[in-house]
DNA sequence: TTTCCACTTGCCACTGAGTTGCATCTGCCT
DNA sequence: AGGCAGATGCAACTCAGTGGCAAGTGGAAA
């Protein structure tokens, strides 16, 4: 159950998204609106398949959801990322997520190989004879994660 | 062209490989110690793919060389990894690579794959809320290797 | 408003990495 | 030596990702 509200405010953000979408020199298409739809309203990165899944009772084929997936990750509109198990998941780019990768480090489980985001971890690297690219390198733990630990 | 002396030390190698099979109640096949010799005199981790072309001329079929790596994967012989690009790359788990692990952390080059040692780097980690696991946490860093960044 | 053209789509097929079933072979314990 | 459970080769399959082509269409220009 939607309110009204909320689903305004996710027409309003697709229609900022759209916005992008022609000032990066992309159509508006129904298509590509109605990927940028499911991706505003998932908590969640969504794979291909399931977002395929979703549009296909609206006529939308799935190679057209994966070129639109494409191109909305060269368009800088989307991200993609993996979890660990070898699927693209494709989440929007929220202002600021340039830089996921680099923004807190991620947790490795040696044990499923699961990737888990610690935004709540700070590391602080500390190199040797001004290494400079220190700044520029992602930050991944490697042990158990909790599942596995417990 | 491989000097005597260094045949010897793989072959010694392998069978060091072959006793933590035995020991972890797996046969001696020759399928398995033509993998493990195969990763013993690979510098850089092997895709499931790469060591299978390798070994087919030998009879070796490539759906055993996958039951084999992940046999000796499960087994804590061999390791795997993703470089990026959705291929799992498996090396050995070198001997007290477990401890290691946590003496300095690592830098695993995301575009050739080495992984090379960082010594001289500093990583200090702070954890939210009293996360305990944090002092059993390899701590890898990701990003370009010397060679490629120049 | 109409035209037009380059972009986009649906359909179909393909690729590569990974994986499984089954009959047969084989390592190793007794 | 015998026997049995594990391992293998062969063949086929799954899944995520991807590409070709004819037809459809968004939007700029006239």
């Amino acid at each position: 159950m939607v309110t009204r509200k909320a689903a305004r405010q996710a027409e309003t953000e697709v229609d900022a998204l759209v916005d992008r979408l022609r000032a990066g020199g992309l159509r508006r298409t129904a298509a590509r609106v109605a990927v940028l739809a499911e991706l505003v309203a998932s908590v969640a990165a969504l794979s291909h398949g399931e977002i395929a899944e979703i549009l296909a009772p609206m006529g939308f084929d799935r190679a057209t959801v994966f070129r639109n997936l494409t191109d909305l990750t060269s368009a800088g509109l989307v991200v993609r990322r993996d979890l660990g198990d070898h699927v693209w998941r494709f989440a929007l780019q929220r202002d600021g997520e340039a830089d996921h990768g680099r923004q807190h480090p991620h947790l490795l489980c040696s044990d499923c190989g699961t990737l888990v985001c610690l935004p709540d971890v700070k590391v602080k690297i500390t190199p040797a004879r001004g290494w400079k690219r220190a700044a520029k390198m992602e930050v991944q733990l490697k042990g158990l994660c909790d599942i596995c630990a417990s």
